[in-house]
DNA sequence: CATAGATTGTACCAATCAGTAAAGACATTA
DNA sequence: TAATGTCTTTACTGATTGGTACAATCTATG
């Protein structure tokens, strides 16, 4: 049996989808109610300042998770190749091969990006500096490093916007094919070094 | 002393430009009526079918300009790597390096995507055609000039979206350095050999 | 100057917007 | 079971939304 009460919590990844698809402008809370199965009454318990913090919500969970999943490997994995690797992967499937739109950057390029103009800086800087950390670890010099992971992420940014303009997800996919080659480094077999195949 | 009477060409740009700052919801009739000095009155009647028409229109001269002034010279000029060189510096003008939103990449990652998909499509094939069409006739082959044209209309959205999202023009103009070494042939002579630096 | 057509200002509409208020239902603890 | 604080429902507000209708005004042509 479901709870009748519902958690704050709870409502954070519905609320990601419905300003994802619609926007910030575009997400009434007509359509938020209905995306979260919550009333007004309760929204405004849970998010006393309407819209404006359900979008913070979502976008610190949204940093919570790639601090998570992306930037600390990144950061910290021993196996800079993996980690770099991992990052493709989970890009590849957090963006649907980029039929799903990344919140932080639609909200960059929207009249909103004032309003959470922290938040947007601290997703993408945590982001390029992760990736700078492990390009540094596969032994590149870090202006290299530098220009590396900002071309990077951009390039993540750029592939979604085209693919869905194309609504082609391959586009998507070939934009990762091409980071993987630009990022991982060839002969570089500190991975584990497990490559008994003779 | 100033036409008393507009002409529909003329509400255009501010058109463009308030549903660049302000998005397809965002720009409300009371915005656009601002930006254009029209009232609702001349509004409808230069565009009966309100701001889907608007928005139809300015994707119409949007196209007319780049094909013009951008995949025209790719597509047709002898001198491949100054046509590319051209167009970088045209996106540079035209971006305001970063600041200036690409209308049809925000509605492309917007829920308006599907109303305007047409014109989306129309926008990013042209460029992509006409940027293959420069890099072959620099004599490369054409799988490899099909990637790299992808990967540069790709980069350059991604640099408007990461270049404001650090509100730092000068990741847009990192990204235009990194793909005039990427798309702008060393050693080909062939646009004029006047290098008469002897 | 008269007429026709293009352009504009104003008043208006129903729908929807974000947000508020407060009484009621629920769960938790004692 | 009684009391407390969390959550929900409902009704409401005033403002704004996109869009319509139409009379008034302007401009060009005869």
């Amino acid at each position: 049996m479901a709870r009748l009460v519902a958690e704050r919590s709870d409502a954070i990844a519905p609320l990601a989808e419905v300003f994802r698809e619609h926007g910030y402008e575009g997400a009434s809370l007509a359509l938020i109610g209905e995306a979260t199965g919550l009333g007004k009454g309760s929204l405004y318990h849970f998010f006393p300042n309407g819209k404006e913090e359900m979008v913070q919500a979502v976008l610190a969970e949204i940093e919570r998770w790639f601090d998570e999943a992306v930037y600390a490997p990144l950061r910290d994995e021993v196996d800079a190749n993996g980690a770099i690797d991992a990052m493709l992967d989970s890009v590849m499937d957090y963006f649907r091969s980029g039929r799903r739109v990344c919140l932080v950057g639609a909200l960059a390029v929207s009249n909103t990006r004032d309003r959470f103009s922290q938040a947007i800086r601290g997703y993408f800087v945590g982001w390029v500096d992760a990736l700078h950390s492990a390009l540094v670890r596969q032994g590149r010099d870090d202006d290299q490093a530098r220009l590396l992971s900002e071309d990077a992420v951009l390039a993540i940014q750029g592939a979604i916007v085209l693919s869905r303009a194309l609504d082609d997800p391959a586009v998507f996919q070939r934009a990762i094919d091409q980071l993987r080659g630009r990022l991982v480094v060839e002969g570089n077999h500190n991975k584990g070094a497990n490559d008994d195949s003779h």
